[in-house]
DNA sequence: ATAAACGCCTGACGGC
DNA sequence: TGCCGTCAGGCGTTTA
């Protein structure tokens, strides 16, 4: 479950739990979740870090340790939960199928990352800038303004649906929040960045943040079998409607593919020109 | 510089 | 029931 309202309702839920356990151990079942640094060095390392903090950057948890920092994406499939790691009698309490990563506090209890599809990555490093540094602005951010967002548009000759996904552009979209937010701005998947208006760049600038806040407000969206307690589906207005009227014009949704994704549009509302 | 294709993975679902 | 293709909230690498 990972775009941007969905990290941040994950990141929200998790932060008091957390904030002043000290890690006892940390634990990989499936090596590939580590993305940096090594295993012998993130094991070493880890045992007797207190959490300080909890973040969000983009799509990227990040655990503030002290000194290191425990960044965590969620890719396609990552959840975390936290539990007792022992039943009452002191026995451990055996890991699920699909948990990747386990860090076991002082407290008796665990954090646990779970990842059916094994996409998902963990970083434990004392320099998150070299990681984090490469995204793009936080949508959210009051740093990024109209302006800003319609140089950066102008910067590019690309189409609007990869480029609000690429991660270097802007920190946080995905497919759902960005279909929506286009829908919204009432703008193609396939227009080119650089042809579009002041006007349109400040109307999809405000379609983006708007459709972020309302998912954050609504916990997020709770779609297939990861489901985490959201309700943003329920106010869908292209996203897996394919075959259904537009809310604004009544015009059968569509579904087409841009960059392997399905990417979902009113073929009224949303005119590749005009 | 842009974009398309592919790899990484498991599971749910619909059609036959 | 089983098998098969398709699809899924992401992203890095390779190829054109």
């Amino acid at each position: 479950m990972p775009e941007l309202p969905e990290v941040e309702t994950i990141v929200r839920s998790l932060r008091s739990a957390l904030v002043g356990q000290t890690i006892n151990s940390g634990e990989i079942l499936w090596p590939r979740t580590l993305a940096a640094p090594g295993m012998q060095e993130f094991t070493a390392r880890l045992p007797g870090q207190t959490i300080q903090s909890l973040g969000r950057r983009g799509k990227h948890i990040l655990i503030h340790l002290d000194p290191d920092t425990l960044i965590i994406h969620l890719r396609m499939s990552g959840d975390l939960r936290v539990e007792e790691g022992c039943d009452p009698q002191g026995v451990p309490l055996s890991l699920q199928k699909h948990d990747r990563a386990a860090f076991h506090f002082d407290s008796g209890q665990r954090l646990v990352f779970i990842n059916p599809r094994k996409f998902g990555r963990v970083w434990l490093t004392n320099n998150p800038s070299g990681l984090l540094d490469k995204l793009g602005p936080e949508p959210l951010d009051e740093a990024f303004t109209a302006d800003v967002f319609y140089q950066r548009l102008q910067a590019h000759k690309r189409q609007l649906k990869p480029l609000l996904m690429d991660q270097h552009f802007l920190a946080g979209m995905g497919n759902i929040y960005t279909d929506e937010a286009l829908h919204q701005a009432r703008l193609h998947p396939l227009r080119i960045s650089n042809s579009l208006t002041r006007k349109e760049a400040e109307l999809l600038w405000q379609a983006i943040r708007e459709v972020l806040q309302e998912g954050v407000r609504r916990n997020g969206a709770s779609i297939d079998w990861v489901y985490r307690g959201g309700d943003f589906q329920n106010d869908f207005k292209v996203y897996q409607r394919t075959g259904e009227p537009c809310a604004v014009c009544g015009t059968t949704i569509e579904r087409m593919l841009v960059g392997q994704r399905g990417t979902h549009y009113c073929p009224v509302c949303q005119k590749q020109h005009g």
